[in-house]
DNA sequence: TTGTACGCGTTATCAC
DNA sequence: GTGATAACGCGTACAA
């Protein structure tokens, strides 16, 4: 395992200078058509390759964007990341995976990334306590941030997010259509959840239509057996004559747990006893053992803004994007 | 957004050299407290911190693992990625996330990760074909390789598997017990099957029970819908008389698309019509609308085993890792 | 078109 | 304990 060739090395091998083994690497560099064939054969043969490591000390860009994480458990975020991971490498970017969490907070993370020189860092579903950066210098040195599939609580950070004002005026207006009148709504974690305003528009949308009375109650964390616990709180504490008709769930997790407990251990149909409501359309949502109504992302188009922001090719700015309610038998 | 500062300006800053600055931020250097406490007050009013681009082109380290994913269909990955990442980050490690396609195929990931100096590789899950490897110079340059739930098809490159031998031994054994007779097996897509060894051990042990009859079929990829569409042609084609007892999934995902289309479309009853079983153990399978009979791996032992193999405590060998059989509702 | 200085920010090593 | 020299591998000027 020997180390790897260098640009020197390769010059002397083909006799030329390294700086012409540097143009002949170089995409448009002017340099003649021999001297290039010539330098071609000697890194082949040497199996040489430019240092990427010195060339981004050199150029101070890293072609790297710090992607951080706080929430696995929302099997949503896959998907995410595969366009996301394949819209950067079609940039010539790579992601770098934070995993974001009490071992490892937010403002390490940044200091470390900073310091790994990344070209930018995107939040992605992470809600990012605007009290955490006072800590530091703000926009001085730190890499440029983007919030990606979350609002953004800070002031000069854009985010790209689907449109939840009017996701949720359709989802209401579904509802309200098929003749619910008692409705409910699950969050997860609550310090995330302001991040989603999806509650927040859910209680105005109803208000609008006169129902102004809105059960609110909130599961411990993102994950099914989450929503199961908290809806069966909810169902033990609550008389049946007083029962939600319908309950919308901050993501499809958290539905899908809680249709398990409201079907399989309280025995109520879905809907004709209570309605439920995910978002997000993760896969299974659309398999027969669910058949969720929920409402989907625009993962695509907010992939291609993000990585349009973070290239230059679009405006910094936060953008809102429409998505679309998909009907399903849970309603 | 100025520049970062470096330690040249501190040092000025603080009346020291920079070797000094630079002393101050490394760990048991040998430096006066004076100076120290100088150094870092000035670096705090600079708001410097070190370029870790430029330590690693000195000390030759990244500290940066690439993890080659190319199967994004599989939620398993999501809680896969929390504990590796989380545990690299614990060694000072990160991980570049790579998305093997056909735009980004393995050598071209390979070598860009090499120029990009990362300290290792993990095939997360991917089926390196041997024959890709030979337009390489192997062992010349490129970092050091590991195999992450999967086989290693390549000589000298060790992987950490969990065990598919005891893995599908004991469901065969359980599944016999339960008095199924009439095993099928679907795989996914077939080339990386066999980098899972599951059907071939299935297949033998069934051979041991002396029932040799052992119907294969295979879904286009690894997703709920391929799996629910193989199944779909398996039981058109199939008289009633003739269907298999019980049909194991290569994975959970398979598994229940497939228990879906058998349950919700063909109107048969698992497990009395036809009994299913998983492999992974994602969250789901123990959804009360599933209960899937699944075998679990040893998620976290694996994640140890591989960091350690990569910083070094282990040795770089393969290791395979006992998992949990679980049973529920399904068989 | 090609070669020369110099810089990127850090670490290793040695002299003082 | 501190400062200086060289090196990591490549890029940007600029001059030849």
């Amino acid at each position: 395992m020997r180390k790897r060739a260098t640009a020197r090395e390769v010059a002397d091998a083909a006799g030329v200078s390294k700086w012409t083994v540097i143009r002949a690497f170089t995409p448009g560099a002017s340099i003649a058509e021999e001297s290039k064939r010539k330098v071609l054969e000697a890194a082949a043969a040497l199996n040489y390759t430019p240092n990427l490591l010195a060339r981004s000390l050199a150029t101070n860009s890293t072609h790297q964007v710090a992607v951080f994480v706080d929430d696995f458990a929302n099997p949503q975020k896959l998907p995410f990341l595969e366009t996301l991971t394949e819209r950067l490498q079609a940039e010539g970017l790579v992601a770098v995976l934070i995993n974001i969490n009490t071992h490892f907070d937010h403002v390490h993370a940044l200091l470390h990334a900073d310091q790994r020189q990344v070209d930018a860092v995107i939040l992605f579903g992470t809600a990012f306590r605007s009290e955490t950066l006072n800590d530091l210098q703000f926009g001085r040195g730190t890499p440029p941030m983007f919030v990606l599939a979350r609002d953004s609580q800070i002031e000069g950070v854009p985010a790209v997010t689907c449109d939840a004002e009017l996701a949720l005026r359709e989802i209401v207006d579904h509802l309200f259509e098929r003749g619910y009148r008692r409705p409910g709504f699950m969050t997860g974690a609550t310090v995330l959840s302001t991040a989603l305003r999806r509650r927040q528009h859910f209680v105005d949308f109803w208000g609008e239509k006169g129902v102004d009375d809105v059960a609110v109650f909130s599961a411990e964390k993102y994950s099914a057996e989450a929503g199961a616990e908290a809806v069966r709180g909810y169902l033990k504490e609550t008389d049946p004559a007083d029962r939600v008709d319908v309950l919308m769930c901050e993501n499809d997790i958290l539905a899908l747990g809680a249709m398990d407990e409201i079907r399989d251990r309280f025995g109520l149909r879905v809907p004709e006893d209570m309605a439920v409501v995910g978002f997000d359309n993760y896969e299974l949502c659309g398999s027969s053992a669910y058949s969720l109504t929920t409402y989907e992302q625009p993962r695509d188009e907010m992939v291609e803004v993000i990585v349009g922001i973070i290239t230059g090719r679009l405006e910094p700015e936060t953008v809102t994007l429409p998505g679309t309610l998909v009907v399903r038998n849970s309603t």
